[in-house]
DNA sequence: CCTTGAACTTGCGAATTCCGTAGCTCTGTC
DNA sequence: GACAGAGCTACGGAATTCGCAAGTTCAAGG
């Protein structure tokens, strides 16, 4: 179902764009604004990865070449990536865990040394019971129980952790905005 | 820096195979078994999802076409998705939250209840304090309000929910397997 | 032993895609 | 108003993808 253009440009091009649309940019606090259109790539490429730049183009209303500006200037900045996702369990990582975390002085710091650590796959900070969730993919019980007690552990600041092994992977999407 | 083939084939190419290498296929829990050329190819999709064929073959020591075709059938079954990831939050979603359950009786069928909401990107099933543990994904505090406390909490067999409201994200890695 | 099927290789042409670049327009700045 | 930069389109050549056919190897089954 191809859907219709989503910066719809009626008959001039630049009806579009008059009204005030936020342009790319980097705000003050760092994040980046993305405009009507690179949302709408980005969506086309949460859907397939290898979407073709003219597809994407057509989808969105762009010429391919734009598109290809578009979606490497995504890459270089680190707003997007595009990679493979499968599930750990099925090739071939045995356990994995989610890591709640609580920090005494600097939280930052421990994320920063927590993300250093390949194990660690996802690392974020939170508001809550925990000051940091991490989580962590390994490839057996042993491994698992190293980079628990060991590792992790023995990072200044961490004060204490609780573990979640996983069991059963139900869901994994990376697909908001398409819905 | 491009890698010697993964699968070395030395001399003769039946060399790397003559070993009991497990073959691909299903086995009975419905896992699958990824042969050692498969989970390069994984690999390398992983460094960059958009890679060629060749030289993804170069690198793992099969032909274009060979390599074409395992990717086809991993996509096929599921095994592997090649999409654009991104940080939610810089792509308007301004509120996200990992989410601990209990649940009271079947925990599968609860899991399976919060999979079909588009808010829950990632459920899992888990070992320790919390039965389940679900990132939401939502675009502010009200949405991200009612997604806990309206929609979550009243999945029957829901005896209780504690959340995590992320503040940062630090790290997000799709590259098991390298390292 | 023969057959069958799966998976791979090689080769090839056509279609498609990617990529660099030149030129145009708009916007903000001094 | 001139100038610089960002963003877009258009276009041509290089590279990749795709489909397909023929031949090889290997494992499993009769």
């Amino acid at each position: 179902m191809h859907s219709e253009p989503v910066a719809s440009r009626s008959a001039d091009p630049r009806d579009s764009r008059d009204a005030r649309e936020p342009r790319n940019g980097t705000s003050r606090n760092g994040t980046q604004h993305l405009d009507a259109v690179s949302l709408a790539i980005i969506e086309q490429l949460q859907e397939d990865g290898r979407r073709p730049y003219a597809a994407i183009g057509k989808a969105v209303g762009l010429s391919e070449a734009a598109v290809r500006q578009r979606v490497q200037k995504l890459l270089d900045q680190g707003v997007m990536q595009i990679v493979a996702v499968t599930d750990p369990l099925t090739v071939g990582f045995r356990r994995q865990a989610m890591v709640g975390v609580n920090v005494e002085g600097d939280v930052e710091s421990v994320a920063d040394a927590l993300s250093d650590m390949g194990e660690c796959e996802y690392v974020v900070m939170t508001a809550g019971s925990f000051d940091l969730m991490v989580e962590i993919v390994c490839e057996d019980d042993d491994h698992l129980l190293e980079v628990i007690n060991k590792r992790i552990r023995a990072v200044p600041g961490v004060r204490s952790t609780e573990s979640f092994v996983y069991l059963k992977l139900k869901k994994q999407t990376y697909m908001w905005g398409t819905r």
